[in-house]
DNA sequence: CAAACACTTAAGCAATCACTTGACTATCGT
DNA sequence: ACGATAGTCAAGTGATTGCTTAAGTGTTTG
């Protein structure tokens, strides 16, 4: 198996489409082909390879062909490190608020 | 305040790119002014605010105007909501994986 | 008031995205 | 072997992105 250290760049385009994420979120039920990811898109087959090449890139799907069919399957390693990148961010700034909190508190003055 | 709907396009499509993504971490520390976000970025200020517009839009920032000076803020709800979405895919697979795991070891064949 | 400051708008350009159609390549089932 | 199935490659098109430079618009500040 090869190793991925996909960027966070790639990560996010790649959930930045309704088209993928609605792969995702069938993929998240358990694994699927080629097919089956396209059958609810109302677009053409290579549309759905071009799409599905994009959530590879970005680490969040793994696919492996045996026979004639390309079994897709959801990377959840990935996924929890975007899910991380955003927590960090949203954190800091909430421990922020909350120093800045007890510094109104503690002094006496009015905000905005 | 308006209130504020925005797509997770438009969020997601607001992370996939390091400029916008260093000016998020920027402002996970506090606000700043433009030319604060942009000091650090290797780019013209007309490139900057066009990533700060790619962040409004994705709800993920936003900014008012005082006098001549142009103050940014993070809207952690918004980051909370990308973050959510991400989650829930992501537990959904590792439940499914619990699952099967549980079937595996109670019975001794293959599903479909 | 005039110059400096902090943006803001507009236009343009190369690269990438999100598709399409058409042709092609391997299986698989009978 | 034959046709259907499942996917793939290639080329083309229009829209969007990520920048740029040049030329503004208001706001301070000396």
């Amino acid at each position: 198996m090869p190793n991925q250290q996909p960027s966070l760049d790639l990560m996010f385009q790649a959930l930045a489409d309704p088209a993928r994420r609605s792969m995702v979120e069938r993929l998240s039920r358990g694994p699927a082909s080629v097919s089956e990811l396209a059958r609810p898109l109302d677009m053409s087959l290579p549309a759905v390879m071009q799409h599905l090449a994009m959530l590879e890139a970005g680490g969040i799907v793994a696919s492996e062909k045996i026979g004639r069919v390309r079994t897709c399957r959801i990377n959840p390693d990935v996924l929890s490190l975007a899910e991380q990148w955003i927590n960090q961010r949203r954190t800091q700034w909430e421990r922020r608020l909350d120093r800045l909190g007890d510094f109104l508190a503690a002094e006496d003055e009015e905000d905005k």
